[in-house]
DNA sequence: TCTTGACCTTCCAGTGACTGGAAGGATTAG
DNA sequence: CTAATCCTTCCAGTCACTGGAAGGTCAAGA
């Protein structure tokens, strides 16, 4: 079939399959006309690349994934392994973003947020450590 | 004073001070000898600029914010109103880590992770939707 | 048969926000 | 005098695509 289709059936874009062909990740033939021509196991490949995108796998850890799947005699630990350390990445991530809110936030609460040029927010920002007034929930 | 000392006292790599320069959002003085030559107020801009990186502003909202600071005419609604795109962005990208999570651990949870070749992992990815077990809390 | 439009090809450049490194000049300490 | 440290510019690389230009191929309709 032709990349088209590819990209319809693994959820794709074109542009995306070439990008991966060139990194070395999928390698279709060739039809007559220098048409790519894919095989289903080539869109099953796809597909798989695709959903380990998803869950936020690099390219680098989907080439591992993708050699550890044809692997018949890979070791489940090793990707089990790679997925927890995944999940930490975005455990760390998840705590990252929340301690940035909670810095965030407060500065949002005590901005009256009106058209008088004053605001708690630049003060911290410019480093005028102002009282920043805890919010009731 | 020189970009080390500049970097220093702002907490920003030289590097990335050079680069802030490129893009034009300080502009040092020179020295006779070619240095550039940070005034204490390059070092504050350069603080303010550490510390909205910090908090997740692009380049392009900080040159905005340094631009609405430096307005003594401005409204606090405006700052206000980035902030709080900020804050949704943050909230976001939390709820996408906690669904990528959710979809994560239960793979990890009911792979046992051994030298032994099947891996749920592996076969969710394949697309290969076998029955996970939920884990005990 | 011609033409239109959808599809395909390659190649180059841009994204964001730096970061690394090379090649070379300036300054400072010993 | 020399060595180390600092500074300069410029170029390339990161990551994973994405946009666009220029042009070849194919299928359907008038």
């Amino acid at each position: 079939m032709n990349i088209g289709e590819a990209s319809e059936r693994s959820g794709l874009p074109a542009k995306t399959i070439r990008y991966y062909e060139d990194i070395a990740l999928v390698a279709p033939d060739r039809a007559d006309n220098g048409y790519r021509d894919y095989s289903s196991s080539d869109v099953h490949r796809l597909r798989f690349l695709s959903r380990a995108r998803n869950l936020g796998f690099s390219i680098d850890e989907c080439r591992l994934l993708l050699s550890l799947y044809t692997d018949r005699n890979r070791a489940s630990a090793d990707v089990k392994a790679m997925a927890e350390q995944r999940l930490e990445e975005i455990d760390a991530k998840i705590a990252e973003l929340q301690s940035l809110k909670s810095a965030l936030q407060p500065l949002v609460d005590c901005c009256h947020g009106d058209d008088r040029p004053d605001c708690p927010i630049l003060d911290d920002l410019a480093g005028l450590r102002t009282k920043v007034k805890h919010a009731q929930a």
